[in-house]
DNA sequence: TCTGGGGTCCTAGGACCC
DNA sequence: TCTGGGGTCCTAGGACCC
């Protein structure tokens, strides 16, 4: 048996966790740029925010229903992950950690009494321990799983927020509830085309032949048939290192010239080479690129990305701001009104066995550079060490107007306890 | 005015090799 | 008229996830 721990609506959880007075308020986060919410209260959703909703067009429902919105403090969210994740690798031997947010976990071994125990202790234990409310869902396969997860989400008071899928009764019972667009691994294009052919719920596609499945979904659509037929299909996939790297971002307002730019990608660049450093990697191309905001059609609209095959493999924040620079030089278009750009480093192989090149290769001083510069970047803060072509973030302007503080990351920010 | 930021996998087709 | 039979690698595009 497998089992899909969830917490429910993450970011807002992290933040009642430290603001209990927001418990029953509608609460929405709002991605980078304070753009988008990215997550929603049960209360905010009641209001109609839909995911992804433009904070721009909600503003007027916010203030009358006085939603309380806050911009993303990741930072946060991600130690606020580390401690869930941590809770729940000490009940099962194998775990997969499949989102900022979610798990699965291997059961193998569980007996039915342990199985029926374990969503209440699961949820009692990271409730008491962190702060966040968490579904459960178990059942014999992992997107079996997902399934019996939605059914706790949404009948939390029924369920107990933990719901088994044990029995070939309950299995097409959950199916049948289910309906195909939100299958796990069933989007928009293939829900549509499933329509079309009078698909309209999981079991109904648990009941379409193999061939077709194959045909119109490829060997990953068959994979999740088999897995919703109950036959264990999907593994659980230990955390692998990230074979692509990207830090993108768009702007708060335009940028017209080169210089600002530049300074962005430089930005983007070092950030890249951090990730990479972080999981002893180094990449061997690099992909950079640039685009103007497509929601304005009144201006004039450029995009575009150039893709580095590098010299030599590295990690080095000052060759890779180099690389990132000379490639978007050789992109920039003056004259238009830039909204958004990003670097992303792929191809990645081994710190370690490097292959010496012919003709060039890193700097070797660059490796205790930057050894140090972590270093230092760990204890007085992020960015104290910088490139000079990063400048000093006078360029670099986010909008983040409700940033929580840094509850649990950042000294200065931990909450005062009057007893 | 304002609209996020990451990732993964699969397939088909083209270019190339012997 | 007829013109082999294997391969690999790369890329773009499409689909999906949170």
């Amino acid at each position: 048996m497998f089992a899909l721990v969830d917490c429910n609506n993450f970011y807002v959880s992290c933040e009642r966790v430290f603001r209990p007075d927001l418990n029953g308020q509608p609460v929405v986060v709002l991605s980078n740029n304070d753009g988008c919410a990215i997550a929603r209260s049960n209360e905010a959703k009641a209001l109609g925010i839909p995911m992804g909703a433009p904070a721009f067009e909600y503003e007027e429902l916010f203030k009358k229903h006085q939603v309380k919105v806050f911009s993303a403090n990741f930072a946060l969210y991600g130690d606020m992950s580390q401690r869930v994740m941590q809770l729940l690798s000490e009940y099962c031997d194998e775990m997969e950690i499949y989102s900022i947010d979610e798990a699965f976990l291997n059961l193998q071994g569980f007996n039915d009494a342990q199985l029926a125990d374990l969503g209440k202790i699961l949820r009692r234990r990271i409730l008491k321990c962190t702060g966040i409310p968490i579904s459960i869902g178990i059942a014999p396969t992992k997107a079996l799983a997902k399934i019996a997860n939605r059914i706790a989400k949404k009948f939390p008071i029924e369920t107990g927020s933990t719901h088994i899928i044990n029995s070939e009764e309950k299995r097409i019972k959950a199916l049948k509830w289910t309906k195909a667009e939100d299958v796990w691994g069933i989007g928009g294009a293939h829900a549509q085309r499933l329509k079309k052919i009078g698909v309209s719920n999981a079991l109904q596609f648990t009941q379409l032949s193999d061939e077709y499945v194959r045909k119109q979904m490829s060997i990953v659509g068959l994979r999740l048939k088999h897995d919703l037929q109950g036959i264990p299909t999907l593994k659980i996939d230990e955390v692998k290192d990230k074979k692509n790297i990207a830090t993108t971002r768009s702007f708060d307002g335009n940028f017209t010239e080169l210089h600002q730019l530049e300074e962005r990608v430089s930005n983007f660049a070092v950030s890249c080479a951090e990730k990479l450093r972080r999981q002893n990697d180094c990449c061997n191309t690099m992909m950079v690129f640039l685009h103007t905001n497509g929601h304005r059609d009144d201006l004039p609209q450029y995009s575009k990305n150039i893709l580095i095959k590098l010299p030599f493999p590295t990690n080095s924040a000052i060759e890779l701001s180099r690389f990132a620079l000379d490639a978007l030089g050789k992109i920039f278009k003056p004259g238009y009104h830039y909204k958004k750009a990003g670097v992303i480093v792929m191809d990645l192989s081994p710190d370690k066995h490097e292959q010496i090149k012919l003709f060039e290769n890193r700097n070797p001083k660059h490796i205790p550079l930057m050894a140090a510069m972590d270093k230092m970047n760990a204890r007085f803060g992020q960015q104290k060490l910088r490139l000079a072509k990063q400048a000093s973030g006078r360029i670099w302007r986010m909008k983040q107007e409700q940033l929580s503080p840094g509850y649990t990351t950042r000294l200065s920010d931990i909450i005062t306890v009057k007893s």
